[in-house]
DNA sequence: GTGAAAGCGCTAACAG
DNA sequence: CTGTTAGCGCTTTCAC
């Protein structure tokens, strides 16, 4: 029933192999030929299918988001629809189809694996760095298969990724606390296996001891990226008396902006805090965040790009790419009540 | 350099023929037969090429998701994480590979329209019912390709979907605030050209009038189911004095609360709100929130239930599943502090 | 129960 | 510039 190159052929006297040079814009064709076969193929509303040129090229244009079963905040954390609305943005633009796997139990690890691991599906896959041990990774690493990490890998490996510089980050955020002149500084951390946690809790620690000052292994709290952690964290926090918090994430400062509430004590007032993504809530939040702004939607959208790379230049070595970020200012912090001059 | 059926065939001493049938558990296979090949696929980690097999068996165990434009709200509102969770799922379950399809601008549309509406990449797609006008739903309309549609569609169509029943959700949640005694209740609603929107208007409207109470149009509000648009549509509605909002989303309500808080005004004792969706946050928020719990990941694994079952059995006529809703009752809406009895 | 053979619809040399 | 000719790797009759 559908059309076929032949049918094209045919009814543009001419041969198949012509109309798929018209069709994927090849440059050998006389132009008044170009002009009849794409009139055709407008007036019958062709379109070459999709799996025939898949077979015959041994390319599908179509690449893969691995979201493994550790990164289970996708449904809570506001950060992952932005981040995949940044890729599909790319896939689009590049005429890519983005093919979404969403790992949850071992069951479909096995099941997704060879799917996202072989040419014959897809051309390439984007992988959000799980946690450390993440069998994924180790699997992929190995084949000739495209692959960008998003996020530093566990452990080093000869795999593209993109990440932003978590490390300064916190470390520049925290510093601002330290700037105010904060003096028990606690921080709610993510999952402790995973990378971007290490990374925000070492900046944490690397602002204190610019400062002089010791680390109070109390003063780390581990939540989960989830409100309720950053909640749990906080409860846990509080006894210790902390009169600045910065947290991993807004979700979790906003359950840390919760419990201190709940305690009776004012933000920023009594204790303040720094969150980390500026997710869109960040600012609408009852005492606006003072954040880390991630270049989410962007983050995404190069990540696309690098891969596609990879894909069609065989771009080697692996490339690393850090994005930057910035500290966003709000009430949260208590530097506006502080009057202490805001850094360019 | 990858195998192919070929490949085991030789090794395993059989034909082509017959490792397919054993590759796709056909019955019409010797058992020790099939046992060696078995083997043999083990020990070379053989997969079936992807793009053949859709080739020539006409399916290629992949359906898409559709989000259109004017379902902007998509990375605002963690109603669609969920969504797509339950969807991911579903096809995690029955073997079916997840195309993600976020259209956001005109060119998108078009781009992908030849992707998602033809045999040779996708066996069916679901479309997230979008506005009014949507051309993505006519033009799917009168093809043989499966479709199935989340929400109600903006008019009839010969086509499956799946909903809520929106207007007695709505009519519920209200007639709680009108037997909670609540005498001036005012709504915020969606986008007027969604049919979530209107239908929850509608349930609105039908809870006033079946206590004898007259529509007052200004106590309607439009929002656009973002935090902000709830506090705004807050804002224009507090001159009016209401007692009680039916927020048409948990997102919205949020947005108002803010709003009521904003103005010196106490949740529930001044002003009682009810939302819908029973998101996570519903529970953690400042005031947790009255709201009407839509069973959304389940939505999504229905969804997917219904388009295979079209894919694989051509089900007609199309079915339309309408799924339950429950009020779930907590602080926001006052009932506690007035003691009324909650009915079963 | 098993094998041979004919495609599925397209791309990509290779001639001309 | 254009047509001919092989496949890409698998499924699926149809014989045996």
């Amino acid at each position: 029933m559908p059309l076929t190159l032949e049918d094209i052929a045919l009814k543009s006297g001419v041969s198949r192999s012509t109309v798929s040079r018209v069709v994927n814009g090849q440059p050998n064709v006389r132009e008044s030929v170009r002009q009849r076969v794409l009139q055709v193929i407008r007036e019958t509303g062709f379109h070459p299918n999709t799996a025939a040129r898949m077979l015959a090229s041994q390319r599908s244009w179509m690449i893969g988001l691995v979201l493994p079963r550790s990164v289970s905040s996708f449904f809570t954390d506001p950060y992952f629809p932005r981040l995949t609305q940044g890729i599909a943005q790319a896939c689009n633009q590049n005429n890519y189809t983005l093919g979404l796997f969403l790992i949850e139990t071992k069951e479909d690890e096995e099941k997704i694996y060879p799917r996202v691991s072989r040419k014959s599906l897809l051309d390439g896959v984007l992988l959000q760095s799980g946690e450390i041990g993440e069998q994924l990774i180790d699997h992929l690493v190995d084949t000739e298969f495209p692959v960008v990490i998003i996020g530093r890998p566990p452990h080093p490996v000869d795999l593209s990724y993109i990440d932003v510089d978590n490390v300064s980050a916190a470390c520049n955020a925290v510093n601002h606390l330290v700037r105010l002149g904060y003096q028990r500084i606690a921080t709610i951390a993510g999952m402790a296996n995973h990378t971007e946690s290490i990374d925000r809790v070492e900046g944490y620690k690397k602002a204190l001891l610019a400062d002089g000052r010791e680390i109070d292994a109390n003063l780390i709290a581990e939540g989960d990226f989830t409100e309720n952690g950053g909640y749990r964290a906080m409860r846990q926090l509080l006894p210790l008396q902390p009169d600045a918090i910065f947290a991993a994430s807004d979700v979790m400062a906003l359950g840390a902006l919760r419990a201190v509430r709940e305690a009776g004590l004012r933000v920023p007032e009594d204790v303040a805090i720094v969150g980390f993504d500026d997710l869109p809530f960040a600012s609408t939040s009852p005492v606006p965040l003072t954040t880390v702004r991630q270049p989410i939607v962007n983050f995404g959208y190069k990540a696309v790009e690098i891969l596609i790379d990879l894909i069609e230049n065989g771009a080697r070595p692996p490339r690393q790419v850090i994005m930057g970020t910035e500290l966003i200012i709000r009430e949260s912090c208590g530097s506006r009540s502080k009057g202490i001059p805001i850094e360019g």
